[in-house]
DNA sequence: TTGAAAGCGGTACCAA
DNA sequence: TTGGTACCGCTTTCAA
């Protein structure tokens, strides 16, 4: 079928192992023998079987990603961001989805430590920290990203939810709001440093907020738009209706929007909103939707990175790493009232680049 | 390091051969060691070592999947329905992405062949078919999605494209626009589809588009958007402006509507726009974008459906199939004028509904 | 019902 | 500079 090392070392008259050194720029081979044998595979069109060296080396430069979901584009930004370095190095990307599932997610790591994958990435749905032991005990490095685990200190690369809380809550503030509701995501790392950031600026600033301020968005993740939606009607209905709501990520803000809209309410002149995630189209929407960056390709960098760094020690059990990325806001025009002006004609800018605490 | 079949076997006092058996539920071993050896795995957590498997069967139980770019929803789209087809066959799906680069495609095939995939799922951003050729030596199935290429008759999935033009332009004739331009793609199957849809829907309503109705927007699927800005301000500029333009794909559309809204046009009032792709946030937009459907997640499904029928025969070189799906209206309001209603507070409907040749 | 032996296509060590 | 040999972890005859 293929053709293989063994049928161009019978071809040449040369011994297998030649070929094999060739293969990998031995210096012990002879200009003339490496020639001959590089013509040879060229014309043959040899590609080396990377099953074969991966058992025998026990590596298949190949590295799992598992994520709930590729069709949220902050998975496929990440994955961006790690492919791209990834390939630089020879690896490439096995990629599960979870579908949000942890039962799945179980299976599908299952599946990677099974193919021998040389590590392991992985933006989590478990609640438990169980199936992460099985991974070490099988001495697989491997990154979690997006979301961390209380307790389990295992190398981690997302961004500051605290910050990022804070970040949104201030530029609220920053605004002119004062009634200040959060729609928060589930029991997770990244929703409890949002709501954590968004306790913490208030208080800063010596704002309350009603515990009715802070709803609970749930199937946040499947349906955040149809959650936000539902969210945000039981805020505009209390008795004293929050001007500001800050959202746990985008399709939570948008079906937040579409409520506060529907009900004849104008953003953000009576309520402002923002958002967290920074989607591709933010800018494109009825009321474009102002958000903190999460800088999603920037996590897949940095975890691609920390994944190399952590295959290159030998069997170092090093202290786990934990890195956190910066977050950014990006206003627009659902907090500052104003249409972020079209993206110049003939530039290649892509986004709205309000950047900054942009106070009025 | 990871536990070996050996290890099982020493330990049980049993050959190898027949943990390997256990494993592959072979009739020949007394339920009595069955159960002893399925035991012990379960204790010591037991997984086969794939890439050793894959060594000797042949078989990787990987699928390659090339696309240009996950970020477009388009294809993260087609991804999930790859892998949740696939993954009820114990496939995995190995992503490369060939970022628009056709040089870079060529080596990620490359080295999806070197790794020994199973199969290899392609769309393809390539101008000519020789990187196919070398496929086909390899006797390696393969199934292209999204772009066919004339004259190589490969297995194939994808949207009928004639179609998609015909739905399009047809729908904007029923809202009662007369002078109908443009946006047309590169010099691809796709682009190529939609363009001749579009004449043949015109000539069939006797009208007639002057040939200045028909840009080409540059770039259109790297910024799509700020190409189709661009586009659209060479058609309004025109002596008679047209009153509707069918754009490539969404991205085009959007900055389509953008430069509209912008030079102080009403969508669709004064120009309507409509779209292809059917991008998951369309109905957010400041005007909901129409759009045609063109059934992404079936395109996954129905390429790993054939993709595993290919694998399935020996080595029948069976004539290549062509999968065409049928693409699907969704009107909204930059055709219809009307805010398609918003969806219901309590259900779990995701999309736009609004089907069908809606004639107002 | 069980297992010994021969590979799958490479790599690594060491001797020639 | 070259190549013999053992082996990576598993499957596949085929004989016991």
């Amino acid at each position: 079928m293929a053709i293989r090392m063994k049928d161009i070392a019978l071809d040449l008259g040369v011994s297998i192992v030649t070929i094999s050194k060739v293969l990998r720029n031995h210096s012990d081979i002879s200009e003339e023998t490496r020639q001959r044998v590089l013509k040879r595979m060229r014309e043959l069109n040899y590609q080396p079987n990377l099953a074969a060296r991966a058992l025998v080396t026990g590596r298949s430069y190949t590295i799992g990603l598992v994520v709930p979901d590729l069709v949220h584009s902050f998975f496929s930004e990440v994955a961006k961001g790690l492919s791209s370095v990834l390939r630089q190095h020879g690896y490439r990307l096995l990629i599960s989805t979870s579908e949000e599932d942890p039962v799945l997610e179980r299976g599908e790591i299952d599946d990677l430590l099974a193919r021998r994958v040389d590590a392991l990435i992985i933006a989590s749905t478990q609640w438990t920290v169980e199936s992460f032991r099985r991974i070490e005990e099988r001495e697989m490095p491997y990154v979690l990203i997006d979301r961390s685990f209380l307790g389990l200190p295992a190398n981690f690369v997302g961004v500051d939810d605290v910050e990022v809380g804070r970040l949104a809550t201030e530029h609220l503030i920053s605004i002119g709001c004062r009634r200040i509701a959060h729609i928060r995501g589930p029991e997770v790392s990244t929703a409890m440093g949002r709501l954590e950031g968004y306790r913490r600026a208030l208080a800063r600033h010596g704002l309350e907020a009603p515990p009715a301020y802070v709803v609970y968005g749930k199937s946040i993740d499947d349906a955040g738009d149809v959650s936000g939606q539902e969210s945000m009607t039981l805020l505009l209905n209390l008795a004293t209706r929050p001007d500001a709501v800050f959202c746990y990520n985008d399709p939570t803000a948008m079906g937040a929007m579409r409520a506060a809209l529907a009900s004849g309410l104008r953003v953000p002149e009576d309520v402002a909103v923002i958002g967290c995630g920074n989607f591709y189209y933010a800018d494109l929407l009825q009321v474009p939707l102002s958000s903190i960056d999460q800088d999603s390709t920037g996590i897949g960098e940095q975890a691609a990175k920390l994944a190399l760094s952590l295959m290159e020690v030998k069997s170092a059990p090093a202290r786990p790493r934990s890195v956190l990325l910066q977050p950014k806001l990006v206003a627009r025009a659902s907090t500052l009232g104003v249409q972020v002006p079209s993206r110049p004609l003939l530039s290649g800018l892509r986004r709205s680049v309000a950047v900054g605490d942009a106070t009025p």
